[in-house]
DNA sequence: ACATAAAATGACAGCGCAATCATCTTTATT
DNA sequence: AATAAAGATGATTGCGCTGTCATTTTATGT
């Protein structure tokens, strides 16, 4: 025999509300999904049964019958790294108050997890998905292409980006920090870089591309490796660093940790910073600021990244097509501290 | 007319997969879910099929039919926090592998908002929860005694935990790092703590308690504020330390926010650590062992709780009522470095 | 060889909701 | 007052999968 709804899971469905209000299911649903559209005579008599009730639509239910959930997947290569905790927590401020929920795929800087992650998340319909890397595999970019939901890729400027981007210019970011080295008077800089990903490599490069044109390049003083970054990490690369080419004189960092680490480091020396030793971060995280020289770092907006993507995505899912700016490049800024200035 | 069900999404489903394998649906359901209890030669048909078709099942249609799905919830209540992204990591090792997928609630340490996401959650049939609190309001722990999927709190050890439970005596370690300074020889402590959330105001009321049987204690020297803890306010809790209770030796740390923070700003003032000035800290994250001089800490099991936790919910998802150990103390350790080595 | 148990497979129904299209009211228009 | 247009509501159907139970096939023992 049939049995009732709420026999098995004691769980109110669509069908018990509408009896209870005296109406169709079909206008328990448009009561829910959009209020508007329904009489206000019936919305509230749908309103007080599903508060009698106790209702929660099923989103299970809701996935199957309409082909989409709200479920925005986030794809990040760590999580370890400070970069991500940031942006993460702009994405939670951008979904906050909405119906939407995010969720966090890692793919740890590998591009094989990362596509298959994709295909993952693609497998649940979701409502969007966000990036945060424009080096897929061919065979990423073509199920991206495809997605039946809008994509925002995430942290570099799109010369590439699939369907949206928000980001900044990284190369011209690092270039700044170079050229303020230089500005400085540092003639004899050195570069540290843990985790060699390609944005890693790419942010290296312009490094070097800055340094070749003023003249000041020295290969000797690019001190890299392909672990993960940490403040540990730092100051072994600047001891690296400070063994192999003495007369260094500043470091970029190619990101926060490194750089409280190169200041560790040359705290435990005593070479003081910044009259023997500049010191230029990347991100600038809190923690940059508050250190003892204060650092100087080429300040990324990875919260903002995180909110404007969701609002995007967001405004995109409402009506297809209505976002005109559809590649943002919200900046960086250079922010000269202690650990460069020298007078 | 019925039309076939590849025809609008060209997506394929289980009917298609089993057509094209020669089986019913069922047996390539089977064969996906539990591939043990089908034949060899069937199950070879099938995986072929799969391949040919690339089939990839509706995670929505499977939960609707099976009453749960494969998403963990996660319950943190911040996720600028350190020592919540050292969990989450931990939880996303844990997940690996797996066909599980964790959504992440963050309910900025109200306890409301954490109500309302337990219901969300639990309206979406998790597979499991994990949630880092034990200060819910009656209302929610209502709903967690009666969820249908297992629970497990996470950082504190379980005198009133609703199902399972992982995490460390924080009191004992709070003592454990009032007495390292004590026996240290430090004689006038300080304590500053940045948010003041129930799990704070606990790990206070402990450090209290160890100072007043040992006859130390002045209310003077404890700092605390109700605003988020960084380094920067760790920095302005100890400056105001230092003006109020100037006399002060030695400071527990809430955090390793606050505890670099402390650090900076006695390096600023040039009091010398640990000679003048004992620091302690709390969980200790990597940046900590990094400073110069190294920071004491108490160290917390943040990651291996976000491990244990997942493969909890795990084997009890598995076979509910396997797990034995439902509370789990993984235990601190109390590590001495160079912030309060004094001889 | 036969009976019996066990393993493998399938038929069918239904999970709870939303898309579609049809029907019925109400309001505006001339 | 007649008609069109808009607004509100409902009946039906199916989304893609899994639970249940019945049936068929294969293995096991005597």
């Amino acid at each position: 025999m049939a049995r009732k709804s709420t026999d098995r899971s004691g769980r109110p469905t669509l069908v018990d509300v509408a009896k209870e209000a005296g109406v169709s299911a079909i206008t328990v649903s448009r009561t829910i999904r959009s209020p508007e559209i329904v009489s206000a005579a019936a919305r509230q008599k749908v309103e007080a049964a599903i508060r009698k009730l106790g209702y929660t639509p099923d989103p299970a239910a809701s996935a199957l019958a309409s082909h989409s959930t709200s479920t925005i997947g986030l794809l990040v290569p760590s999580l370890t790294n400070n970069v991500f905790s940031d942006v993460l927590r702009g994405v939670y401020d951008g979904v906050e108050g909405t119906r939407y929920f995010v969720q966090i795929g890692n793919y740890r800087y590998s591009a094989l997890e990362e596509e298959g992650l994709i295909r993952n998340f693609l497998s649940q319909r979701p409502a969007g998905l966000v990036i945060s890397s424009m080096d897929q595999t061919p065979a990423a970019r073509a199920l991206l292409e495809s997605a039946p939901c809008p994509v925002v890729q995430i942290m570099e400027i799109a010369d590439r980006a699939v369907d949206m981007s928000v980001g900044f210019d990284q190369l011209a970011a690092v270039r700044a920090g170079a050229r303020h080295l230089f500005d400085c008077g540092y003639r004899r800089p050195g570069f540290l870089s843990a985790r060699m990903d390609p944005r890693a490599q790419r942010r290296l490069a312009a490094f070097r591309d800055f340094n070749e044109a003023a003249g000041v390049l020295d290969d000797r003083r690019i001190m890299t490796t392909p672990q993960p970054s940490s403040v540990g990490m730092g100051r072994l690369l600047m001891e690296q660093l400070l063994s192999r080419a003495p007369e260094t004189d500043a470091v970029m960092c190619n990101n926060d940790d490194l750089a409280v680490g190169a200041l560790m480091e040359a705290k435990r020396r005593n070479i003081p910073v910044p009259s023997m030793l500049g010191i230029c971060s990347f991100n600038d995280i809190e923690m940059v600021r508050q250190m003892v020289p204060s650092l100087t770092a080429v300040a990324s907006p990875r919260r903002e990244i995180g909110v404007r993507a969701i609002a995007m995505l967001l405004a995109e899912i409402a009506e297809p097509g209505s976002v005109a700016d559809r590649h943002v490049d919200l900046g960086y800024q250079m922010i000269a501290r202690e650990s460069t200035s020298r007078r």
